[in-house]
DNA sequence: ATTTAGTTTAACCAATTAGTTTAACCAATT
DNA sequence: AATTGGTTAAACTAATTGGTTAAACTAAAT
């Protein structure tokens, strides 16, 4: 026993359960191996979260809280924006690549559980006021090639996202199954994705 | 009994085993519901398909097979490559936006299951070869920028699925929950985001 | 020394669920 | 009329699983 019994014990199951549920989802997440992975035994667990659902409850905020405010904090800076979508790409990319089964978790439980889980962006800002203001003032000094501001934040995200997500079809597909091609391509992509955008986007 | 007996029935269970499969997972997904979907019993259900794991084999081959071939069909043809860049995400876009939830019911199984399912990749032979040739070629020809292939073919595909799997962040997020303007955005995304691509490469 | 919060052990309950079995039914075939 | 394949209904098994309970133990705090 050189833990100091209980103190980081809730945090503990709260990791265990987070591995757990975004390696399975909801359903198929088991209770018993929460307790085994967080080292403890299931009537503790229970003693500390009543039921598989609040658990469930605390980890989903959790993890969308993990990768959604990322959005405000670069996107309502002042940079420059060709600058701005730079940093954004670089810092999205490697916080998305370090826990690349976040996204298909959460989107798995928003899409089998509709409505239920929609509280969880209430809490969250996410605001994209400032860039898309941004936006609209390129698009009218000329600086870029007009484009609805919504269309170019999810032209942004998406080249972020989803070939972190599509791994398990990427490499195999493009790649023969040789990790280090593909994480070379994720590390260009800090870079080349942003400049893909810029060009795209500049007159 | 208007039904003509068996004949349709194999696929009615395939129809209700890919709807139960799709929205609630592997693990989410329950023989009595398929049963249910499919207007007939467990027994018979289990008379056709003698387990889950079978079901849902068969289920996930043919739900991959619904979403990938379209890669090697639109992508080998003969087209100029601006041409098949627009012809592609246009047609792209359609598919997935008729059924939505495939691709992120792939993924998600990909990722809680992986190994078991990469299988599934053998069979089907999706070919850029023609593709990336093309884009070599633009590409030494300065018609284009210079680019990686498989960078450009990841950028394109992200942009067409992406916007769709994450409606329902997008929907609420960029829209208010009003369906109208996300159904307009991808309306616009089937002409728009092949012109993005190709002011993004284009030299 | 006693209390107390955290923890374990182990048994247990109730519900769910995949899968089986049996008997009967129906419609077309022979 | 008898056979046959598809089908149903209902009961059942066996395993899993979420959740509970009660008793005992441990270490720190009082």
């Amino acid at each position: 026993m050189v833990e100091k019994k209980n103190s980081s014990t809730e945090q503990k199951i709260l990791e265990a359960a987070m591995l757990e549920f975004i390696e399975k989802g909801m359903a198929g997440a088991r209770m018993q191996e929460i307790a085994n992975r967080a080292g403890i035994n299931k009537a503790l667990l229970h003693y500390y979260y009543r039921s598989k659902d609040k658990l469930f409850g605390v980890v989903f905020r959790q993890v969308f809280h993990a990768i959604a405010p990322k959005f405000s904090t670069i996107f309502q800076s002042e940079e420059d924006l060709f600058d701005k979508i730079r940093h954004f790409v670089s810092e999205y990319i490697s916080l998305i690549h370090s826990t690349p089964h976040i996204p298909v978790f959460v989107l798995h439980e928003l899409s089998s559980n509709p409505g239920r889980l929609s509280e969880s962006f209430m809490d969250i800002s996410i605001n994209f006021d400032r860039l898309k203001q941004q936006i609209d003032e390129a698009v009218e000094g000329g600086r870029i090639k007009p484009i609805v501001p919504e269309d170019l934040i999810i032209n942004i995200i998406s080249l972020c996202i989803f070939p972190i997500i599509a791994r398990p079809i990427i490499m195999p597909v493009l790649y023969e199954d040789n990790p280090d091609q593909y994480n070379q391509m994720i590390e260009r992509r800090k870079t080349q994705a942003a400049e893909f955008i810029i060009n795209a986007i500049k007159s």
